[in-house]
DNA sequence: GGAAGGATGCACT
DNA sequence: GTGCATCCTTCCA
């Protein structure tokens, strides 16, 4: 195992907030070893979903379906799903078994791996920004469905390390999530967050 | 077997 | 800043 000492562990995923999970993952190391070829970026942008009592979030009211099935898992599952059919967008599960608890991942800034990254983005514009998008940073990473329901605690292929240098609260931003204009009230909760003056957040 | 939807990205003006 | 293509998965009949 890698770094297993800075891995995040249970205790971090399993917490019942899911909003200041959101929060504290702001800053922190995504790493994935895809192919052997290792590349990590550092969390610039979240968003949290409260499960059933949230009606942005796929698991609310408690729908279950093999899609939404991830989202029940224990905190620490990744929880990745297809949205217009092209885009692969990565959860980490939060809170305990049967909840429904997740943060999106939406935006990263890309520390090692860069060339690999670029490879696999190959998108034709001069796209500089690896990571500044739910789509893209899991393309960056190497990231698709098969990684649904992979353990980031135990994974050799997915997982979350702390960071080595805790961001300041002044440096974390909240603001309304994006692309959920459906959920009614709910799309009005400031739950995403993202560091401020990054440059790898996401166009809003 | 068919229809609908979907937590976006990109190209273009 | 704005408009729209997009296409696979999921759900239901």
């Amino acid at each position: 195992m890698i770094n297993s000492d800075k891995r995040l562990t249970d205790s971090f995923y399993s917490r019942s907030d899911v909003v200041l999970i959101a929060r504290e993952l702001l800053g922190m190391k995504i790493f994935t070893v895809i192919d052997n070829v290792v590349t990590a970026g550092i969390i610039t942008e979240t968003e949290a979903y409260a499960g059933m009592n949230d009606k942005a979030c796929h698991a609310h009211l408690g729908r279950f379906t093999k899609r939404t099935a991830t989202m029940y898992e224990k905190g620490g599952t990744a929880y990745v799903y297809l949205c217009y059919g092209i885009h692969h967008l990565f959860n980490v599960v939060t809170n305990v078994e049967g909840k429904g608890d997740a943060v999106l991942i939406r935006a990263i800034e890309p520390v090692e791996g860069m060339e690999a990254m670029q490879e696999r983005r190959a998108v034709k514009s001069a796209a500089i920004k690896l990571g500044s998008g739910p789509g893209k940073l899991t393309q960056a990473l190497g990231i698709n469905r098969g990684h649904n329901g992979t353990d980031l605690t135990t994974s050799e292929e997915i997982w979350i390390e702390a960071t080595d240098k805790p961001l300041s609260n002044s440096r974390i931003v909240s603001a309304k999530r994006i692309g959920i204009d459906y959920a009614e009230e709910d799309a009005d909760l400031p739950w995403r967050f993202y560091i401020g003056q990054n440059k790898s957040v996401s166009k809003y």
